[in-house]
DNA sequence: CGAAATATGTAGATCGGTCTATTAGGAGAC
DNA sequence: GTCTCCTAATAGACCGATCTACATATTTCG
């Protein structure tokens, strides 16, 4: 039965993942989860019994693996940094207006409402932004830079990006990511 | 009673105010909000007949306007626009560490939450971005930039400065602002 | 007095979490 | 093969707490 069960727990972490993207940690109820991953009370803390905090790590963290594998598989098939800032930022606006703006940043939300009262979630929030910021630099290594210069430059290039897909879902609009893509492209010549 | 019912229903909103900064729309209870604000449940619905919705909303719009008046305020006070920005990631860093991290845009967190489902919320976080954008845009306009240049490069802004507050509350630390600011000197001089 | 404001009480829903049963399916004995 | 057993997994009732909102006084002051 380990391969039923599995299902059901992947489940679960893929309706958590959706719907706390779209309203955060607070916003969701563990009851929206159920229903959304087609599973009862009984197996949610089955499979996790650390319960909705436990729950919410596990999502946050495939999220952010997710990202993680798109920045440096992407990092692999373009020829150069630039291209592969702009088409990092093209994909999350794609997929940012598909989903009518319910999808942005599948972190931020819950980095923000736990930043200063969670100290577990706090965790993976700052753990997976790490992360990407380390994936961002290691191809700015490559590209020649010292380590400092990779270190520094990613972390604005990160900021860019996540602010971008704030303004765009508070505006609903894609312009702040096509105008953070131009900006990306002069940091990254300066 | 006008003087002693407006000082309710203002403490009710600075109440608001920092607790929705510190843990968004959601994470907020009005339980919370009126132990803060030291008010009993029916004075809260006598001055916000709207509501939880009606509340944040006004704190949210206080909220922005505070800041709209400190870019306005420092864009007069300060000899160039570098500074200007410099002064602003400075003042937020500040505020943010001296919260111990449960300060940051005071707007960043509802929007998020609310950007897919809650029409009238999403609208004052829109406008807010907005102004301050255009606060921004004003200042670089006076530098000489066209409007479109002043519109691009202020959302530019915006969004590293937004990005950075995000950063820097989810790994608790002032680095991301930090550095920021210095790549925020570079879009200026570009 | 009359309106504004305050002060509670309470309704009805939903929250996260725990509990006890029941079902399902693979491992091992023979 | 197939029967038995044991545990993983499912199922859902139930708990106290908390949520937003409303209703009903009571108080305060022009």
């Amino acid at each position: 039965m380990a391969v039923k069960g599995d299902e059901t727990r992947a489940r679960l972490i893929d309706a958590a993942r959706t719907l706390v993207e779209a309203r955060g940690y607070f916003g969701v109820g563990l009851n929206q989860v159920l229903e959304a991953g087609k599973a009862p009370r009984g197996s949610l803390y089955h499979h996790f019994p650390g319960g909705k905090d436990q729950l919410t790590a596990e999502a946050l963290t495939a999220s952010g693996q997710e990202i993680d594998a798109l920045i440096r598989s992407l990092a692999d098939a373009v020829p150069d940094t630039r291209t592969l800032i702009e088409s990092i930022l093209d994909a999350l606006a794609d997929r940012m207006e598909g989903a009518e703006y319910a999808k942005g940043c599948p972190i931020a939300t819950v980095a923000l409402e736990v930043a200063a009262t969670n100290d577990s979630l706090q965790k993976v929030c700052a753990d997976t932004y790490g992360g990407w910021q380390q994936a961002l630099a290691d191809r700015l290594v490559a590209d020649g830079r010292t380590h400092d210069q990779a270190e520094d430059l990613a972390c604005s290039l990160l900021a860019l990006i996540e602010g971008a897909l704030v303004l765009a879902r508070a505006q609903r609009s894609r312009t702040p990511i096509d105008r953070a893509r131009r900006s990306a492209v002069i940091l990254l010549n300066a």
